[in-house]
DNA sequence: CGTCCCGTTGATTCGCATCAATGACTGTGG
DNA sequence: CCACAGTCATTGATGCGAATCAACGGGACG
C-alpha cells in the first residue's frame, strides 16, 4: 500500500495549494506541469465528451496521487469538496526520477495501480447492471471512510450527479437503486443521508 | 509518436517470442517478470468478470508496448492473431531506469498514453450507441491498417467475438451495426469481410 | 418571500440483450 | 472424396433494463 506512506517523490519541490468545491483544478489538454497528492477532501477526474456528457474516471482521495502526464493533461480535474493538495512540480519529479530509482518505482506503482483500477471500473460499467454498480460504489465508499463515519464529521458529500457520472448511470436510476437497496438493507440508511449533503457543505467544520 | 521509434528502452535485455493465435501470454494475477513490444499480430488484454464475461481493455498492436506492471498483472493477455514479440525483462527495464532517465520518461510515456487512451474509450462506452461505437473501432482499425489493406495480405482478422467484447456489446448488435452501416455506406464491403476472414486465418501469408 | 437547484418519484419509450434458428466455413474421420 | 460435427456470423422475435420526459418537494440563497 502506497496511500499514506511517506513518499520518495516529496524529495521534488512541493508546497500546499488549495481548492474550492467545483473549482478547475486542470483542464484536458492543457500542459501539463505539476501532479497532486491529495491531503483533505475530493477530486474528481472527468471526460467530457463531444456530446456533453461528463464521464467521471477516477475519484482521488487523501493519500491519492493524481496528475501524472507527460505533455498535455489525460483528463480534466475538478475539486468535488474544499481540497487541500500538495502540488509537486513535474519538472523536478522527472529530475529526481532521473538520480533515484526508487522515485522512478513509485511513479510506475502508481501508474500501474490507476490503470488496474480504471480496467477494473470499465468491466463493472460493461457488464454490471445499475444496481451492482451502485452498491460497489457505497460498498468502495464504506471502505474508504467516504460516507457515515462513525463520528459523523469529515464526509466527502459527494453529489448524486458526481456519483451518477461516475457510474455511468442517471440521477433517476441512482435514485431508484438506492432505494431498493435501502429496502433490501445492505445500505444503512444514514449512508445514504451522509452522501446527500451534497447542495453546499463544505469538507469539514475545521 | 512512440509507435515505431526505435527506443531507449531496447537497451535492457530484451529477445523476441512467438505466441500462435488464441494462446495466453498472460494471466491476470501472475507475478510480472516481463514487458513486451508487440512486432507483427495483435494482442488483446482483457478482464474476465466474476460472472464470466470478457471485457477487452485494449488491442496492442504492432509499435505499443504492453504489460509494464509493478507487481501482479493488471490484465490478461492473449494473442489475437499469431504474433511475434519482442520479449523485455522487467528487472532490466527497471535497472535500467535507474541509471537513464529517458528510458523513465518513456514508460511515463507510455503509461499515460495508456490511461488517456482507455479514459477516452471508457467515455466512448458509457455515452456513445453501439452503432456509433462500432463506426468508431473500424475507423479506428482502419486508421491503423488493420482490415482492408490495400493490397490485401497482413490483415487482422480480428474475430467479431473480440470486437464486441472489446466495445461491449454482443456480437448480435455488432452483426446489426455493421449491416446498417455498410448501407449507410459509411463502411466498405471489403472492410468488412476482410475483418471478418476470423476462423483460422494466418496473420500474414509470409 | 420567491427563485433556483437538487433529489425523488412516476409514466412511458427505446435500445440492446436474450433466445432461437439458419447458413457458411473448417477441420475430421470414415 | 464425402458425410460429419463444431464454430462463427447472421437474422428474426421477444423481453427487460435503463433513459427520457414530466412533475413534485425541499433546502439554500438572494
Amino acid at each position: 500500500m502506497l496511500r499514506g506512506d511517506v513518499s520518495t517523490l516529496d524529495q521534488a519541490t512541493h508546497w500546499p495549494v488549495r481548492f474550492k468545491k467545483g473549482h478547475l483544478i486542470y483542464d484536458e489538454g492543457e500542459l501539463s506541469e505539476a501532479m497532486y497528492r491529495v491531503r483533505k477532501g475530493c477530486v474528481r477526474l472527468q471526460i467530457t465528451g463531444q456530446n456533453g456528457a461528463r464521464q467521471i474516471i477516477r475519484f482521488a482521495i487523501p493519500g491519492d496521487i493524481f496528475g501524472l502526464c507527460s505533455d498535455r493533461r489525460n483528463t480534466a480535474a475538478e475539486a468535488v469538496t474544499n481540497v487541500e493538495l500538495i502540488r509537486l512540480s513535474l519538472h523536478s519529479v522527472m529530475e529526481l526520477c532521473a538520480t533515484n530509482s526508487a522515485a522512478a518505482m513509485e511513479l510506475v506503482e502508481h501508474s500501474t495501480q490507476a490503470y488496474r483500477d480504471l480496467a477494473h471500473h470499465v468491466e463493472r460499467l460493461a457488464h454490471l447492471p445499475a444496481i451492482d454498480r451502485v452498491a460497489w460504489l457505497f460498498e468502495f465508499m464504506r471502505k474508504h471512510g467516504m460516507c457515515g463515519g462513525a463520528t459523523g464529521h469529515r464526509r466527502m458529500a459527494i453529489s448524486h450527479r458526481d456519483m451518477a457520472d461516475y457510474l455511468a448511470i442517471t440521477p433517476e436510476t441512482l435514485s431508484r437503486s438506492l432505494r431498493i437497496l435501502q429496502e433490501r438493507g445492505a445500505i444503512g440508511e444514514k449512508q445514504r443521508d451522509s452522501a446527500c449533503h451534497s447542495s453546499n457543505g463544505a469538507v469539514a467544520p475545521a
